[in-house]
RNA sequence: GUGGGUAUAGCGCAGUUGGUUAGCGCGCCAGAUUGUGGCUCUGGAGGCCAAGGGUUCGAAUCCCUUUAUCCACCCCA
């Protein structure tokens, strides 16, 4: 038991660990492109931060927290998502103060009580972008700009873009009242959940698992019917800026996303068993909901770094190899240990890849250890070696030596 | 939360209707003339057969319980 880790949670090594860094070094690398800054938050937050910004209602708050005491009674609460806490940040170090919009990114874990299963753990890690301030729909094209850009560059073919609008604030007040009057109808349908739901917060009952309930959901009326007129040319702008760039998409109207604080846009990735990569979407009124001070607009959304792995996989995309080790340096005999091992700092100071013995094996063995990590070439270092300040060099794929001076040994990998 | 599968060496797996000392492949270690890998050959180490209980002369195998893990529904990332 003690050597095991606990459910839902994954140990990263090996190429798995090196699948996850080319990923994040890919998102870094992009998000500099597009001027978004990176930001790091706490693992945990003061509970009360998600249970206003994620919302009472939804299911991550109300049945899938890590909540705890902490030693100072504070309930305390580990991250169920990158939002929030962003969000947070921004307020508190003033960050609107500066001029505006203000654009940032994370790799972060998060994590859920749930059940898992393929793609979906405890702890899982998201890259996110948050783009705070400009409530234009070029803010949701420059976040669906960045994925489409970090999918076609990761190499997945076959996520496609699903959007909705689900209106603000406005419209929702005349799509809850229809709700409201649809769902009153077939009230005794509904489960216990749903009939509390129903009342605080209608639209969750889009999203409840009880067949019977989903049975009744199936006719009810979808938010896209009753926008506004704002929220109606936003949703119209930002298809035609879609439209524009070729960036292919589909209105999906059954949308609804599981976190309360989305308004306008909600949009995901997904694959053809309706798998999610990726999802997102406006949330004009959630810097409000947390520091009533304050009062902007924002788009953002958030990539699951195990379900990108999960995708290229099953797409049976080949990562890129890990950079080989360029040069095994044999050691042979103790006198000679010392002399081996300041070369090959000389040579790892230089930016060689290298590697040496550690366990005071023979030369064949060394050279069978030399083949099993996959060094490039090979070099004994000896008594011999030291007194000529020669020895031979072996590149490892064709058996080829070459005699070689001591000194040279980093000249020789450079190109 | 509901349902299904699995659990045997570091990893991947066999193991018959219960039968004596539990196997195979890969990996690991060591040899096959002295200081040179890959291929081949030989040898070696390594198992509380998930845990606990039961049936039996006898259990990896049958029964019960627990735990873990994988998968599906649902939801998500």
């Amino acid at each position: 038991m003690i050597t095991q880790r606990p459910k839902g949670t994954q140990d990263w090594f090996g190429s798995n660990m090196y699948k996850r860094t080319r990923i994040e070094e890919l998102a870094r690398k992009l998000c500099r492109t597009y001027n978004i800054k990176e930001i790091i938050t706490p693992v945990f937050e003061h509970t009360v931060l998600f249970q206003r910004g994620v919302g009472e209602t939804t299911d991550v708050v109300q049945k899938e927290m890590y909540t705890f005491l902490d030693k100072g009674d504070r309930s305390i609460t580990l991250k169920p998502e990158g939002t929030a806490g962003a969000v947070r940040a921004y307020l508190e170090n003033n960050l609107y103060a500066q001029s505006q919009p203000t654009k940032l990114f994370y790799v972060t874990p998060a994590f859920r009580y749930e059940q898992p299963q393929s793609g979906r753990l405890r702890q899982h890690h998201q890259f996110g972008v948050e783009f705070i301030g400009s409530k234009s729909p070029l803010a949701e094209v420059e976040l669906i700009t960045l994925i489409t850009a970090f999918i076609d560059k990761i190499g997945l073919r076959n996520a496609k873009l699903h959007i909705n609008s689900i209106g603000c604030n406005n419209c929702r007040k005349s799509y809850n009242k229809a709700l409201l009057e649809y769902l009153k109808l077939h009230e005794d349908g509904l489960c216990p959940t749903c009939k509390e739901r129903m009342e605080k917060n209608p639209l969750r009952v889009l999203d409840c698992k009880v067949p019977a309930c989903k049975e009744i959901v199936k006719d009810a009326p979808r938010t896209i019917e009753y926008l506004d007129e704002e929220c109606k040319s936003h949703f119209e702008e930002l298809q035609d800026l879609l439209q524009e760039l070729n960036i292919p998409f589909e209105v999906d109207t059954g949308i609804v996303r599981g976190l309360d604080y989305y308004t306008k846009t909600v949009f995901e990735f997904v694959n053809e068993e309706g798998f999610t990569l990726c999802g997102g979407g406006r949330y004009d009124n959630l810097v409000h909901e947390i520091d009533e001070k304050q009062d902007l607009p924002a788009v953002g959304f958030g990539m699951g770094i195990e379900r990108i792995i999960y995708f290229l996989d099953r797409e049976n995309v080949k990562p890129e190899p890990e950079p080989d080790v360029e040069l095994y340096v044999g050691i042979l005999g103790g006198e000679a240990k010392a002399a081996a091992y300041k070369i090959v700092n000389q040579l790892r100071n230089g930016g060689v890849i290298v590697e040496t013995d550690y366990m005071d094996r023979s030369v064949k063995a060394q050279m069978k250890y030399a083949n099993k990590i996959g060094a490039g070439n090979t070099i004994i270092i000896g008594a011999d070696e030291l007194d000529g300040n020669t020895a031979l060099i072996k590149n490892m794929e064709n058996g080829e030596q070459k005699e070689i001076s001591l000194d040279k040994i980093t000249d020789y990998f450079m190109k």
